[in-house]
DNA sequence: GTAGGGTTAG
């Protein structure tokens, strides 16, 4: 250990004896000149041994740079010595140059010499108060912070803009919304309520806390919000879920003059991927290019993972393919771009040909695999994951569970349950769920349940909820489901998924009253009915043969996607009211509302009840000619069922055998059941021929 | 001379 802070100052206060040397300019002004060479050709170490040549105290200028250095290179030895050598041989260190080194001590690490000079101190002044203040608030202990800050008050100095910064920093830290508005009054009580800083400071704490109104009231009032300000609003924004609005600051800035920091570019381009906003990328494009920062690696990275989010795969690798774009980072952001618009090959081949991957890029390509159902390659993926990186981590298990789920492979799920118990990712809430849904989803209600009691019972949250709601909904326990429901609201707020999950668990056992007991629940308690919501309503309704709640339910309000169209087409499916699916198609394109190939699927049932073959062919057609959709399994199975069902044989065999794919054994099994029934013999050997193979 | 934000990918 060396010399401390407080036993030098200890030993200044006793022995004064050498205090009254007299100095010795020439001897100060050589040995200064040698320090600042060795200061020049960056030997901090040697310019500071070299302090005690001189029994002399040196320009305070001297000592306050020597700090300085010390600080940014983390020289606490150094540090030790410079102040040393100031208070043994000044008679009166200045206040200024000790609070330098209570910084310079806290900004090494070392609290406890801080402390110990600050203590020491024969004189302090509201610097010194401060130093010690941001000392335990940048070193992550708000609470001393905070209760510092009040002994400073007890002590009769007063705060200043530096001291507020600090203890704001502190509030940050631990989102203490209660104290951050008493410290916002008396910020404004003592008229610092137009600095940039503590304005900004608040901000930041508002929007961590979720409060972004007052948030972006304080913002409102900060009369020249420079780049960090405006950086931080857009980043709340972000973390907030307002991306509309974190992209309308972002322009804004423009309009203020404000020349944004790369990073602000960056929160702005992840707002516009989380609402799919390509038309504003591209204009932020633009501004990064006329601002000079088309050689920026964090910005350069975000516009690719942007265009790539958006399904702008081509813009996203023209961007990589810039000498300075390529990197590990914009590398994953192709990858998951390929892998999450469904062109997994390419995914696939873009990773295999990357020099470097980490556990992100390999979760990228397996999340590709489950997000579209590809088991086989997201088996494949795994072992050969799990041979290749040592590296897997809460998210990697997530999605391996996932593949058990989609696998209904409860074996393996029993595996990866143990590696996880082996490998301690037990307490982790994301992976405890995955299990939790893995057992579920495999009808393991009895493991789900001690999942339930034994790994989550400690962290569990709303998800972990709405998930064991829907294995027992999902197998058709609806009453164990309500039962589960009322213990959930002890200690969670429903939200709209629950119910989504309940009003299912209703429409799947018929349960017309406790459906309607649901929906009166959530009226009298405000939630809001979103399309998924509605949907879920509309699809109980129809199944539990309401049809008129349905179409009141679909009526209600005039937002309505796809989503909920297709709700309400299959609804009319289920009731057989098959010239009602048309008319709503119909309606639906009035509105402007695309279709997608649930909405045709829906359409060719109805096609079947009603007999419109010629119609049915007509809207198979249309989707590759009109809409832009490649029919599906389920389409081409709709058609097989239409011509089989109406006895159209010529048409069916012409389809059948022309499909870009083999038939299905279902198809073919349909196939040969028409035949029968209709007795055309030729297409019925053809069929039981390929049943054969 | 002291104070604030942020590190893009699953």
């Amino acid at each position: 250990m060396g010399v401390t802070a407080g036993s030098v100052l200890n030993r200044l206060l006793c022995d004064k004896g050498h205090l009254t040397k007299p100095s010795n300019p020439t001897t100060v002004k050589a040995i200064t000149s040698k320090i600042l060479t060795y200061l020049d050709s960056g030997h901090l170490p040697k310019a500071v041994s070299i302090l005690f040549a001189s029994p002399f105290p040196f320009q305070f200028s001297l000592y306050a740079h020597l700090f300085q250095l010390c600080s940014s290179n983390r020289a606490i030895l150094e540090v030790r010595k410079v102040e040393s050598h100031l208070v043994t041989f000044s008679p009166i260190p200045p206040i200024f140059l000790l609070n330098r080194a209570i910084e310079a001590y806290a900004k090494c690490g070392s609290l406890g010499d801080a402390r110990e000079l600050f203590e020491e101190m024969p004189q302090r002044d509201g610097g010194s108060w401060n130093a010690l203040i941001t000392a335990y608030s940048q070193t992550g202990n708000p609470e001393d912070a905070f209760g510092l800050f009040i002994k400073m008050n007890r002590s009769g100095f007063l705060p200043n803009e530096i001291t507020f910064a600090s203890v704001l920093g502190s509030c940050a830290a631990v989102l203490a919304l209660w104290l951050s508005r008493q410290i916002h009054a008396v910020i404004f009580k003592y008229g610092f309520n137009g600095n940039v800083i503590l304005g900004s400071s608040l901000v930041d704490i508002y929007g961590k806390c979720g409060v972004m109104r007052d948030a972006r009231g304080i913002f409102d009032e900060i009369q020249n919000p420079n780049d960090i300000s405006w950086n931080i609003i857009v980043r709340r924004y972000l973390e907030m879920g307002e991306g509309k609005e974190a992209i309308i600051m972002f322009f804004q800035m423009f309009v203020a003059a404000v020349r944004p920091l790369n990073f602000t570019f960056s929160n702005a381009l992840v707002a516009c991927s989380s609402i799919t906003a390509l038309e504003e990328g591209m204009q932020i494009h633009g501004a990064a290019i006329k601002m000079g920062f088309e050689n920026d690696e964090v910005v350069l990275s975000s516009l690719i993972d942007m265009y790539a989010k958006c399904g702008e795969l081509e813009n996203a690798c023209a961007i990589f393919d810039q000498p300075k774009s390529k990197n590990l980072i914009s590398g994953t952001s192709i990858v998951s771009g390929y892998a999450m618009s469904g062109q997994t090959w390419k995914a696939r081949e873009f990773f295999n040909e990357m020099p470097e991957r980490n556990v992100v890029t390999w979760n990228a390509m397996l999340a590709g695999y489950t997000h579209y159902f590809q088991w086989e390659e997201a088996l494949n993926f795994i072992f050969l994951m799990v041979n290749t990186t040592k590296n897997i981590d809460q998210v990697t298990l997530g999605l391996i569970l996932k593949v058990c789920a989609g696998l209904s492979d409860v074996e393996m799920g029993k595996q990866v349950h143990g590696f996880i118990y082996r490998h301690d990712f037990c307490s982790n809430i994301f992976v405890g769920n995955g299990l939790l849904d893995m057992y579920g989803k495999c009808g393991y209600l009895k493991s789900a349940k001690t999942v339930w009691f034994h790994q989550i019972s400690q962290c569990r949250d709303r998800i972990s909820w709405n998930t064991l709601l829907s294995s027992y909904a999902r197998h058709g326990r609806s009453e164990l489901a309500m039962k589960i429901f009322c213990e959930m609201q002890l200690e969670e707020t429903p939200d709209e998924y629950t119910f989504a999950i309940l009003l299912a668990a209703c429409a799947n056992i018929f349960a017309l009253e406790q459906g309607k007991q649901i929906h009166g629940f959530m009226i009298r308690n405000g939630y809001t009915m979103d399309s998924v919501v509605r949907g879920a309503l509309v699809d109980m309704y129809s199944k539990c043969h309401s049809i008129e709640y349905a179409i009141m339910v679909f009526k209600e309000r005039a937002s309505r996607d796809v989503i909920l169209w297709n709700s309400m087409i299959l609804g009319c499916c289920h009731n057989y009211k098959g010239r009602e699916v048309l008319k709503c198609f119909g309606l639906m394109e009035d509105e402007g509302i695309k279709p997608d190939h649930v909405t045709f699927r829906g359409v060719l049932h109805a096609c079947t009840y009603e007999g419109f073959v010629e119609l049915g062919r007509q809207y198979f057609d249309s989707m590759t000619n009109e809409y832009g959709i490649i029919p599906r399994l389920e389409h081409y199975e709709c058609m097989i069922e239409l011509y089989s069902q109406w006895a159209y044989m010529d048409e069916l065999e012409n389809f059948v055998k022309n499909m870009p794919f083999d038939p299905t054994v279902p198809m073919l099994t349909r196939v040969l059941d028409a035949c029968r029934r209709h007795g055309c013999l030729r297409l019925g050997q053809w069929a039981a021929q390929r049943l054969n193979e």
